[in-house]
DNA sequence: ATTAAATACTACTTTTGCATAGTATTTAAT
DNA sequence: ATTAAATACTATGCAAAAGTAGTATTTAAT
């Protein structure tokens, strides 16, 4: 697995809200639609209320609802609001220190990797995904 | 992380091993030489022997030596062997479904990663990353 | 005002990966 | 035979991630 369980359900719960595009949702209709743990889902909404890519409107009636601008939300805005970004940047092989200076074994072999997964994190936008085709979350 | 510590800990004693080309290996030098803790590193070896590219020698004077080629052993072979492989070959959003046909929202996003990701642990042999110039394990 | 439906908060439980400890077994050297 | 040095096995502890439960708070509708 890339992401934890919790990074997965975050890029699950964006993309759909902002490829269906109805304003406000709750976290039972979200939990519906997306078959993650309701309990699970309210904290991790409020999680990501506090990222700053979603507000939360509190009360009956309420849910959530994106204010940042879909081509404005990077996965690496994402990752790094749940996971953090740092573990995919790490040495491959845990080593402290490793760089093209001081290289572990599998440094020169991973770097391409590790350049362009990070390039799709950080370059990929919450837009160009609900452009995709999709027909699952 | 990408790999479970266990399994960077594989990596690192296995690319160890092909790069000094010693014959037979302690777990009590390999602990010393890797900083890899003592018990858990026992318990990786017998692992690694039973995935077949190490022997184990028992009793005194014993220890572990490579019995595949080092240009036989791919890194996929070692990840299967320690965490599996299957982690990396699933949906980037964890749905048990996820294809061409039946994509999910980051599915062609992610392909291309996954793709050169995989192909560089299928074509990555021990061999090869002991050809690299190799500082630190 | 009361109620119902929503989020927010706090605590607990379960599972898993990592690490440690102790004991058993094997085998070469003496 | 005994000892020492190695691997093999089994059980336990620990911490973090994932999941569950209950309660508090907020707010629109009535």
């Amino acid at each position: 697995m890339i992401f934890s369980k919790t990074t997965e359900y975050a890029l699950r719960v964006l993309t759909y809200m902002v490829s269906k595009d109805k304003g406000l949702y709750t976290a039972k209709y979200l939990h519906e639609q997306l078959n993650i743990p309701y309990k699970y889902l309210t904290k991790l909404m409020t999680d990501l209320v506090k990222s700053g890519c979603l507000k939360s409107i509190q009360g009956r009636d309420g849910g959530f609802m994106m204010i940042k601008e879909p081509d404005k939300v990077s996965l690496t805005d994402i990752v790094e609001a749940i996971e953090g970004i740092n573990g995919f940047n790490e040495c491959i092989l845990g080593l402290p220190e490793c760089s093209d200076e001081n290289p572990c074994a599998m440094h020169f072999v991973w770097e391409k990797n590790k350049r362009s997964f990070i390039n799709t994190l950080e370059t990929t936008t919450l837009a160009e995904l609900a452009k995709e085709r999709i027909v699952r979350f």
